[in-house]
DNA sequence: ATAGTTATTGAAAGCGCTTACATTTTTGAT
DNA sequence: ATCAAAAATGTAAGCGCTTTCAATAACTAT
């Protein structure tokens, strides 16, 4: 059933289908009247590929992230999608797993279907050949960059300030009268080279000790928290207090800590990133940096929206942490 | 640039330029590479529109979920995905809250962009219009039903076992000597009605009680579980043992628990549902049904590739769970 | 009724590609 | 060199729609 098919069963021109099908209001109501009842009499489907064709869009919206299951890219996605949805966008999604090649590959195939735009939801720090590629595909459609940054036509970033977040998680220690504060690594991410920034800044403008082990790199999840702790202990770095580079990794500290007997927070305080469900999973409820997920990825659809839309967008726009307090601080 | 473009600068047909890039072997050596020089020379990007017109496909999938925050969906749309895309194919993702009304309108505007298949995750119990609403739209393609079961032309059923996996947690924990056993039912999907089951089934099979607060109808998630325990403790129920339809609510179960300074598993024992990584983030781990969540997914994918290439398809695929038994019970 | 408007409708081109079929070129056997 | 068969290439139709522009129908005021 197409568009012939519905016209001449209506008898009228396939041109008065189309504006039918499209509510353009310069057709009578009574020939709108023998169209519909022709389209619901066949349950008339629109072939959006060929209108896609004529439009040249399909109103669809690449995303791309690292991992849908790690709950940051969980949340950013799924608000991304139902933002989109209200603006009558589908999204492709799709989990690169960070690696630049994969990215690649998957952003040439959205642009073969041409989507209307791509979100680029993390980023891996600095891979010139990547931000050649997206750069490339920028010409063809607006790239919106979630917590990455590319300086580029028609790119835009919008990204969370991660590194002031650490440094007020430093602050907050600090007041508490902690000296000897530990940050777990765990990416290596945009993010969490910025985190690293925000760490090493906020110790040295309280003047507090920056040694070897103040700053790990880990595996990002619960065995590589727990890990880092182990390490610490074994080589007797004194420290009162852990930061880690997601919730996740401050469970594993946690969960390590507990093992050895330690009292949270009485003898090591612990501060998580991202304020996911898991803060409020463990035992006890972590403190943890709140990075706006939805508020990020509500800009995110804002922003891409409004260049559709050709009106004017900053090229970076940043979003502001908080600090979550619950009791492992 | 399009392919006339590149046809009349390699001085050849346009046919020829569509065989190139489509690998056709019947195009010499000489012309192919006069072809492909141009290809590159502009970067040329092929139109996946105009190729899904002439071909009806866009070698794309619709994937409906509930909520892609959820692990659970999240691990199963991630695996579908991954699997998915190294068949060719890509997602377009959907969160429909499970909403009747919201998966018919994802599920339409699916149909006009004419996604070669659709795989729908969890499916709310019973809908009569939305049922006849899926069936119709199988018509124009082949839906796979991921842990939901509508006996239709042109739709397949893959489903976890989650009666026989709650009846399992039910045995595990009579043979550990516990018979007051409480299931907190944390929704009304077609996994949670079939969990229910499981449980009667279980228990009435070893004889043990189901009294009035046996089965209790709670939010999904933490504060769910918390208010639970309050419920039992507030109403004298006895019970030595909770089963949650869901980690997460599991895990508020615990908390509630660990607040009332219940020891876990001594005073009560707690098992999860899904082996989430949930489960293994709270105090004490989680013993959990594992409901084989990659599994499911790629035996979703596995069906609908095999009805592309018009392999026979059982009409319903059953996966069977286990349970995995940490310190929580 | 009539000319001038305005509201409806239709004809046809074109979006960028695939593919059946026709045509040309090449190859190999005689 | 000649012809049949095979290989390579080209022609043109068509996928289902939108949209411009032209044509017609329906009003309006004279």
């Amino acid at each position: 059933m197409n568009i012939y098919n519905v016209a001449s069963e209506a008898g009228v021109s396939i041109a008065t289908v189309s504006r039918v099908l499209n509510n353009s209001p310069q057709v009578s109501e009574k020939t709108r009247k023998k169209v519909t009842d022709v389209l619901e009499k066949y349950h008339y489907t629109p072939n959006a590929i060929a209108r896609g064709l004529v439009v040249n869009s399909m109103k669809t919206i690449g995303v791309l992230t690292i991992d849908i299951r790690d709950l940051y890219y969980a949340t950013v996605a799924y608000t991304i999608e139902q933002d989109l949805s209200k603006l009558g966008y589908n999204v492709m999604l799709c989990n690169t797993g960070g690696d630049a090649q994969e990215k690649i590959n998957y952003m040439k195939r959205l642009a073969e279907k041409k989507v209307d735009g791509l979100i680029l939801v993390g980023s891996v720090f600095k891979d010139q050949k990547l931000d050649t590629a997206i750069s490339q595909i920028a010409k063809q459609m607006p790239i919106v960059m979630v917590n990455g940054l590319l300086e580029a036509e028609n790119i835009y970033s919008i990204i969370c300030d991660d590194s002031y977040g650490i440094s007020i998680g430093v602050a907050y220690l600090h007041n508490k009268g902690h000296r000897d504060i530990v940050y777990l690594q765990d990416a290596e991410t945009y993010s969490a080279q910025s985190k690293v920034h925000g760490f090493k800044t906020g110790m040295l403008k309280r003047e507090l000790p920056l040694k070897a082990h103040s700053i790990l790199k880990v595996e990002k999840g619960i065995n590589g928290g727990s890990m880092a702790v182990k390490q610490l202990v074994e080589s007797d770095h004194n420290f009162s207090a852990i930061i880690a580079g997601e919730d996740i990794t401050a469970v594993g500290a946690i969960k390590a800590l507990k093992a050895l007997h330690k009292s949270i927070p009485d003898d090591v305080a612990v501060i998580g990133f991202n304020n996911s469900i898991i803060a409020q999973c463990c035992d006890p409820d972590l403190t943890t940096v709140d990075n706006k997920m939805e508020m990020t990825a509500t800009g995110a659809v804002r922003i891409l929206n409004d260049v559709f839309k050709g009106r004017n967008v900053p090229s970076k726009t940043v979003i502001t942490p908080d600090l979550v307090i619950r009791t492992s601080s």
